[in-house]
DNA sequence: GCCGGGCAAATGTGATCACAAATGGCGGCA
DNA sequence: TGCCGCCATTTGTGATCACATTTGCCCGGC
């Protein structure tokens, strides 16, 4: 697929070089486009392509910052800004604005006193909240979620979790992040939640770049996640091993690494 | 204290009226400032008054914002407009166009699919998840509060709960929303969280508006609270009968009033 | 009297401009 | 050689404009 954008150190130059960042943001879009002089004054009707209804085009911009963020295209730490966001995406920064005023309020990103945006930095206590925000809230929503889950959603699941496993094999760390947040929204989203599913969204949003960075210097080998007892605990219909397996995958997941990595002399990255 | 602005039904017309809602919005401002054309074009010195840092406008729009749904000054269902908004602040749409777009990413107002805004509608089930949210996280962040909680601290809780037993004396609904925001955050706010805590003003922000309603229709001399154990408790240290009186005042203050009204058939208020 | 079409007003959205603050780099001075 | 102050650039913010869409209302026809 085409060149695109390098979402780690985006945004704070605007670099015309193509990279090798494989993903495209937003889908269906020619990102190298260097002639923003044919929008000339109110022509945002090149800019509503697939012909959707209102608002497409900052919730596109919000949707692919979000993606951004749980994949870890995002250091923490990195400067953000409007109008590099826009060159990226090819739009104003008005919807950029918007998008990034949403995110900031959900503290998924950080709009510093002097102005700036920047990912926010992870601290020790901030991580620690994280994981209790999780444990309190993501074994609910699963138990929460088993009544609707059938053997098709177990099966999905199956089907998403042999594909983390490929990713894991490949070192393939954006494709672990994406799938890890596929498998366990698969089992959320399922609760029919209109209040704790965003509420976990935003925790998710929070940590996602740490971990990124977390397994961008320990690597994904290191992972031990508790999908499969998840998935057999849906198939029997078990409440009580289902809140525990995801428990477990929550703390041996973001536990013992995150600490590893928080305590080291070098702090907070 | 001046005419200001009627945020019951605001912004649904550009009212004219100074009608009788006693608080205002803005601190320190003149609400009825019919001359918009003394901001001729780039004119933002005369609003960035107080002289404070970068971005006071934005916050201070979306502050006035979220008090005004906490002591349920925007009643669910309403429409919100940009420019009512706006006008009703003195500002122009755009500082608006942020907050109300940051209150809505943490839904706490709904932007529809047609593009316009309103206070969201509350609905059994959303009820139901809100209940279950708070119950989740405040008993939590309470306990987490408990080791910074002393007897100054204390003292402080009491007297605010004494003002909340006067607002319901004389039946002074907006009162009691703001003083009872202030006791439970008085004690959440000691956990020093910085994840739990905004999750719990998320919730707070939702359900907010509907319990006014709720307040509105059957008085608030039914209002039974656990403050006064809640107290005591942390006069004693006690963190399992502060968890208990946190789940029991949510209890008690939600569950029976909010079932009671959404079970009634003219349902979503 | 009721319903439907059409027009005016309202409303959110994106773009652009102007501006203040902050940043960063460059040169001069000690 | 090192440090400090000044200036160009960057960046977020508010205001305003143009526009698509929707809403609401009025009027004419049945």
């Amino acid at each position: 697929m085409g060149p695109t954008v390098n979402w780690a150190k985006c945004s704070v130059t605007k670099t015309p070089h193509a990279n090798a960042t494989p993903t495209p943001i937003l889908a269906g879009r020619e990102p190298e486009h260097d002639t923003p002089d044919d929008r000339p004054h109110g022509d945002q009707a090149t800019a509503r392509s697939s012909g959707s209804q209102r608002a497409a085009m900052r919730d596109r911009v919000e949707a692919s910052v979000r993606e951004a963020l749980l994949t870890g295209r995002f250091i923490p730490g990195n400067p953000v800004t409007l109008r590099g966001l826009a060159a990226d995406l090819g739009v104003s920064p008005m919807p950029v604005r918007e998008a990034v005023r949403a995110l900031a309020a959900a503290h998924a990103l950080d709009m510093r006193p002097n102005g700036r945006i920047r990912v926010p930095r992870m601290t020790a206590q901030r991580f620690d909240e994280l994981l209790h925000a999780r444990i309190l809230l993501e074994p609910h929503i699963a138990t929460m979620a088993l009544d609707f889950l059938d053997k098709p959603a177990a099966a999905e699941l199956t089907q998403i979790d042999d594909a983390i496993d490929e990713s894991l094999r490949t070192g393939d760390v954006e494709g672990y992040m994406r799938l890890n947040h596929a498998f366990h929204f698969r089992i959320y989203r399922a609760a029919g939640s209109e209040v704790v599913l965003p509420l976990v969204e935003n925790v998710w949003l929070q940590f996602a770049p740490f971990m990124r960075t977390v397994y961008g210097r320990v690597g994904t080998f290191v992972v031990e996640d508790m999908h499969k007892e998840a998935i057999a605990a849906i198939q029997r219909n078990d409440r009580a091993a289902l809140r525990h397996a995801i428990e477990c995958d929550i703390r041996d997941g973001m536990g013992i690494i995150g600490h590893s990595v928080l305590g080291a002399p070098d702090g907070a990255a």
